[in-house]
This record gives C-alpha cells, sequence and structure tokens, in this order.
DNA sequence: AGATAAATGAGAATAATTATTATTTATTTT
DNA sequence: AAAATAAATAATAATTATTCTCATTTATCT
C-alpha cells in the first residue's frame, strides 16, 4: 500500500492537480501549480504523464490555445468556451452537446466517429467588462 | 491596374490556394503546394499572410492537428472532421452547425459568443478500410 | 541482498512559428 | 522622370512548446 502509493505518487499529484482545476490547463500551468505543493516535479515528467493519461483515455485535449496545448480531466461529452482575449477555456455545462450528430456524420462520409469536440470563442464576462471600459 | 495586380501577386497567390483546396492545409502545406506554380515565394510569407488574412476575417484557423495549424478559406460557419490517424481535414456539409446553441451559452453565462467550431473526430473512410485489411 | 524494471530530472534536440534585417518593389512627391 | 517614402518579401536567426536521451533514483521481484 505506502510502496505503490509512494511510486506514483507524482503522478498521482498530476492527475490529482487535473482533477482539482476548472482552468483546463496547459501542461505548463500544471506544472506551476504543482509547484506549490510538489516542487520536486520536473516539466517533463508533467509532459510524460499528461501523455500518458490521455493515451489511457484519462484525460482528453481540447487543443491548443495560443499555443499551448490544453487539458481537461473530464472525459464525458461536454461544451467549452474559449476567450480569444484571455485565453481561459470554460466549461457550459449549459449547452448539451450534439451528440446524434455524429451519427449523421458517419452515415453521410463513411467516417468513423469517436469524438466530438464543441467550442464556442468570444469573449469571456471579465474581458467584455474591460472591452467596455476603454470604449467608454 | 497592371501594377496593383503586380504587388500583390505573391499574397494573391497564397490567398487563392487556400481557396482552391479541400485540404484545410497548413502554412507548411500552402507552401509546398504554391511550389509549382510560385517557387520564389518564401514559407515566411505564407506565414504572414495567413496571420494577415484572419486578422482581417478572409480566413479562420481550424486549431492545430499533428502539431500544426490547419487554415480555412470559408469561413462560414461549417462542421469538420478530423481522422486521427493520417490527420486528413475536412468538411462535413451534411451536418447542421448548432449555431443556436450559442445564444443559450450567452444567457447562462455573460460571454460573448463570436464563434462556433464542431469538430468530429475519428477514422476516415480510407484509414478505417486500412484497419480492416490489418485485421483480417 | 542482488538483479531487474519503472519513473524521474536535467538538459539537449526538434519542430512549428515568429521576429529581424537587408533588399526588392511599388507608390508618391517633387 | 528622378528622388523619396512606404510596403512586401527573402533569408535566416530567434523563440517557444514539446519530445527525446540518458544517467540516476526508486521500486519490485527473485
Amino acid at each position: 500500500m505506502e510502496a505503490t502509493t509512494k511510486q506514483f505518487r507524482k503522478r498521482n499529484a498530476i492527475l490529482t492537480c487535473l482533477r482539482g482545476t476548472m482552468l483546463h490547463p496547459s501542461a505548463e500551468m500544471v506544472y506551476e501549480m504543482l509547484q506549490e505543493t510538489n516542487p520536486d516535479i520536473s516539466l517533463a515528467t508533467v509532459y510524460r504523464n499528461l501523455a500518458l493519461f490521455r493515451s489511457q483515455g484519462l484525460i482528453q485535449s481540447l487543443g491548443t490555445v495560443n499555443g499551448s496545448e490544453r487539458f481537461d480531466a473530464d472525459t464525458h461529452p461536454h461544451v467549452h468556451f474559449v476567450c480569444t482575449e484571455c485565453g481561459a477555456v470554460m466549461d457550459l455545462p449549459q449547452v448539451e452537446p450534439p451528440l446524434s450528430l455524429g451519427a449523421a456524420a458517419e452515415e453521410s462520409t463513411g467516417c468513423q466517429v469517436q469524438g466530438c469536440q464543441l467550442t464556442f470563442t468570444g469573449l469571456c464576462g471579465s474581458c467584455k467588462s474591460k472591452m467596455k471600459e476603454e470604449t467608454s
């Protein structure tokens, strides 16, 4: 038990970090968040384990925002919003992912659909406010 | 007229190339496609002008596939499919983009929605076939 | 305990993209 | 039309995110 836990201490810290945030962070962001509690984890280990988790289906990639790949520990189908101003990525739990469209896609193209990603882009609440201030 | 045309000869070649393909190419792919007709265009010029076109709203980015950003000269809302095996990006004109969901997103979050991107991932027809062969 | 295997740290290597600078090309001014 | 100014480009250096390498640590198995 104790030994087993210790073996994956860093690995678990990375997964726990990702599961405990709503920021949909990049590898670098995970690394920085871990500095407080686990300053002995290297950036390479973060990258390595994120790749591992993804290959295991434990996490998903949301694509890149401003050049950096963003990750999500929630692998259930759900919709995202990306702020083009500040790069924030957030869930839109109020919006239903249109999974039914996947079947239509398969029928019409002969592709085999495995995943679906719906992302809205625009200005988040706080960036929208800032824009108004600057104008007024 | 003549002079004006000449001034933007390379710029136009890049936009024309993107408008004339269904491949949703990367900057590198555009560069390679242009080699036949415009071997004197440098890769930097391709990058520079793609960034310009995007800032002007003439083209859109579809995000990165296998590390490279892909572009689309069709800025109307439409759905895409990305093959996780070969990296092909194709339109799914049969699938209606769920634009109405954008309003719901705005109401529930206070964000200002400006764009919407729906992408299905999986195996394209030809990669699906190859998989079957290997299994049989 | 000794041998084997897995995980990690540190930094080098890679690949995509962006920035810099000199040069070419076009436009405007005189 | 010549000179001056501005824009676009080529070539390449610089940057940034990510991956790879390898020596070292740490754990597991015998």
